[in-house]
DNA sequence: TTATGGTTAGGTAAAACCTAACTAACGAAG
DNA sequence: CTTCGTTAGTTAGGTTTTACCTAACCATAA
């Protein structure tokens, strides 16, 4: 008999698989299967900021002006971004993500969602509500 | 009043994360916080198959022999891997895992394991139980 | 004129892969 | 036992891409 724990760990496992599969569905669907985890995370950086430029990207990433001019430039082959001069200052270009840039942005955000959509599938309302009352009290 | 799915939602955006951080841990442990999504799978393959021989991880990985060679030096230098002889045929070359090569191939597994102990350590019996059961459901 | 924002030029190191050629070991045949 | 063909793995030399850098430059602003 397979102790607690196992099952636990068991169920748990099945739910990440379920997890990554959507995770690689959608990188699938934006055409970006390889993109590695240093541009998601560089394009989630970008979602999160309001307005970012490209200065602001170097100082944020701790990372030189030319390294992100060079990484927005294959953003932009990506499809994943692009540039808008600022009207006040025509120094200023702000990096803008593209539909599928913000597809990929939140990617892991996604996934879950399909994930806990999965789940509300299969489960009803007392279930959910069980669910979230446990693992509520997981710190 | 946040709806059922969002709740949920926000319960497993967190369990996430804890795994997440126990896999980051597991990492830096080893002293390779760095190590790259592709060098991880090929631990794992290594991990995974009975006695794996260059011939074979190739064949397994679609990769020519000269590149497994390649990485598996990088492996050595990580101390990640060893070559052991084969004592019926000398020109076999067994590929060993060494106890950190081992922990960075199961990191996902070792994770989830520390995330389902942090879970243990909140929850009572019937919770788990509970939480198994329903869980079980999801596919 | 000086300062700022971003780009271009030229560079490094590492990852991830390849083909061609080679060495060592093996097994079969004579 | 020797020879030959085959197999396992290595070395040499190469490509492309990622991820970063400094120095110099151009355009814009104050």
């Amino acid at each position: 008999m397979m102790d607690r724990e196992e099952q636990l760990f068991e169920v748990f496992e099945n739910l990440l698989r379920i997890k990554n599969e959507c995770s690689c569905t959608i990188f699938s669907e934006c055409g970006l299967p390889d993109m590695t985890v240093k541009q998601v995370a560089y394009l989630r950086t970008i979602d999160e900021q309001e307005e970012v430029t490209f200065s602001r990207l170097a100082e944020i990433t701790r990372n030189s002006k030319p390294t992100i001019t060079d990484m927005i430039n294959k953003f932009v082959r990506m499809e994943c971004v692009y540039r808008e001069r600022c009207p006040d200052d025509g120094r200023i270009l702000y990096i803008r993500l593209t539909e599928k840039g913000r597809k990929m942005a939140k990617s892991e955000h996604y996934a879950l969602r399909l994930m806990i959509e999965r789940m509300v599938n299969s489960l009803d309302k007392y279930e959910m509500d069980l669910l979230t009352e446990i693992l509520q009290k997981v710190r």
